[in-house]
RNA sequence: CGCGGGGUGGAGCAGCCCGGUAGCUCGUCAGGCUCAUAACCUGAAGGUCGCAGGUUCAAAUCCUGCCCCCGUAACCA
């Protein structure tokens, strides 16, 4: 059995959680719902990142206790969650002492290799980015701009990371492969991002005067750690790397390395694809030992980026809340090429669902029951009777199976939703040639009757496992309907027709997929 | 400036890496059906694939140049 294992990028908690969240966390399920479907052995991983200046600047903000602002922020993603059906293995925070434990045996060891020192720097530190600034930061007026914030001149010893030595090495990963960067395109921003990177070691350190919410160096005590150097290490933390026994963690050597770190566009360079391998390779990771990056596009709103200050902001809560978990779920992952940006339209997520999920598969559902019920009293009898149209049918789902692996496999997911919808579509039509309707009128086609609503039937069983790790709640629902609730959970594998056996009942349909109906000008 | 993404029928997108009937959803129009969630099925109209060159038997797809849009800058996936 294959391991898999799968994380996402761990939320910032100074806020409530927006739909560029959801739909990560989202993604990150439905591959991990499907890898399981596959049969391998997932863990998936996702937490929030609780450290920081940030954190600490909102907690004094609000007047809180910055530990308490965490604690109630990260409530607010767990309920999230939850609502949305995520099922995850492992939760990621990084105050968890299990993490800091693990974050400064890291700095320890590389403290003894010589991989970190220390050095007193002078210069202009930007607050806002937490980062120190170079002569490269300033713009052409030879100022530094507004997107730095508040500068601050200063003058203080801090360690640093070798960064440098690590990038010849990482530039090669990233050019053979080693290191995986998804899709394609983003490779050549990460290789130019090396270019950039490759003459300045990392700042790990902060003076705790200045932040004090962060893990403590170990042998500095006057210093915590910088915040992407604590907050990457989660990958490998809560999967049990260099953790003391019993501490409820997974085995590191089994899960090691993750298939995919799925995270946003806007943290690819220089946090991900810099830092995060030069750190592992550090540490001596090894090139069979990297893992691969899953970067994703953002959801735009109406042509512009979503942001608090445009007041655009699309909260997901809501939206799982009107529409329901699954309506949501199947939208975020439906109307979105992974990798690249969309724009998020409400209209749309009403307009998908009410075709493609109420329309063809809801109703291709309800009839199939419907008619089974009324004219085979419930249940499939045995039957022998086949023709072109059946076996095209069953060919139509092996080959849609097919495509649909193939774009999973890819973590192409509306290319697979795609797909499914293709079977759905050729079933209805199935049911038009057929019209069982028709047949349950003559006595003599009794027997192709029963094989038109089995396959049908067979069709809607097939349908409701492929679409589990998209639509949990939904193919639960369905298969209730067919009264087949040992489907799931299914292994794809095991997927051969005959799910529904000869003289199988089904149960009372009713509609999985209620039309969404909205007003028009209330919509959005 | 540099770097990255994009410009495909009325709308929104896929295809481009690995050249060879331009595909999908919505919308529009005309039929059909009645088992079903006013759902379903069939057919039709509608595109010089940003512009101009080039390579090729053949280009949306490869090459060159140009035009335009977005991101690259706070909050932030």
């Amino acid at each position: 059995m294959d391991t898999f294992f799968i994380t996402t990028a761990i939320d910032y908690p100074n806020g409530a959680p927006h739909i560029g969240h959801a739909y990560e966390k989202v993604l990150g399920d439905v591959i991990a719902r499907y890898r399981r479907l596959r049969g391998d052995q997932v863990y998936f991983l996702t937490g929030v990142d609780q450290h920081g200046q940030k954190m600490q600047q909102t907690a004094d903000r609000e007047n809180v206790n910055v530990a308490t602002l965490a604690k109630r922020n990260t409530r607010k993603f767990v309920a999230l969650w939850k609502k949305l059906d995520l099922a995850y293995d492992g939760w990621a925070e990084t105050t968890d002492d299990r993490h800091k434990q693990c974050v400064q045996r890291i700095l320890t060891s590389l403290h003894e290799q010589g991989q970190l020192y220390k050095k007193p720097y002078r210069g202009f530190y930007s607050v806002r980015q937490e980062q120190y600034l170079t002569e490269k930061d300033r713009n052409e007026q030879g100022q530094f701009g507004p997107e730095w914030g508040e500068v601050l001149e200063l003058e203080e010893e801090n360690w640093y990371f070798k960064l440098s030595d690590h990038a010849e090495w990482l530039r090669e990963a990233v050019t053979t492969g080693a290191f995986g960067v998804l899709p394609d395109f983003r490779r050549a921003e990460v290789l130019n991002a090396i270019e950039r990177a490759s003459d300045t070691d990392l700042c790990v350190s902060r003076p705790r005067e200045r932040l004090h919410w962060g893990i403590e160096i170990p042998f500095d005590p006057e210093f915590v750690t910088y915040v992407w150097f604590d907050a990457l290490i989660n990958y490998i933390s809560f999967a049990g790397y260099r953790k003391e026994d019993g501490a409820g963690l997974p085995d590191f050597e089994t899960l090691w390395p993750a298939q995919a770190h799925i995270i946003g566009k806007d943290i690819l360079v220089p946090a991900h694809s810099i830092y995060w391998p030069c750190m592992l390779h550090a540490m001596g990771f090894r090139d069979e030992q990297m893992p691969t990056l899953l970067v994703h596009g953002w959801w735009n709103i109406r042509g512009e980026k979503m942001s608090k200050s445009l007041g655009n902001v699309v909260d997901p809560d809501q939206l799982a809340d009107r529409f329901g978990a699954d309506a949501l779920r199947y939208y975020l992952v439906r109307d979105i090429v992974t990798g690249k940006d969309s724009d998020f339209d409400p209209e749309r997520l009403v307009m998908l669902f009410n075709t493609e999920l109420a329309n063809d598969l809801g109703n291709l559902l309800n009839r199939s029951i419907n008619m089974t019920k009324r004219f085979l009293h419930g249940q499939l009898p045995e039957t022998h009777y086949d023709d072109d149209q059946c076996a095209a049918l069953r060919d139509s789902l092996q080959a849609v199976r097919a495509a649909y692996h193939a774009a999973m496999d890819d973590y192409d997911v509306a290319g697979a939703l795609k797909a499914l919808n293709a079977h759905v579509v050729h079933c209805n039509g199935f049911a038009e040639r057929n019209k069982p309707w028709a047949l349950a009128k003559e006595e003599a086609q009794a027997d192709r009757l029963a094989a038109v609503l089995a396959h049908l039937c067979e069709s809607c069983a097939h349908l409701a496992v492929l679409l589990s790790p998209v639509l949990p709640g939904a193919s639960a629902r369905i298969a209730g309907q067919l009264r087949a609730d040992d489907l799931l959970p299914a292994r794809s594998d095991d997927l051969a027709w005959g799910l529904l056996p000869p003289g199988h009942q089904t149960g009372k349909p009713k509609p999985v997929f209620p039309r969404i109906e909205i007003p028009e000008e209330t919509c959005g």
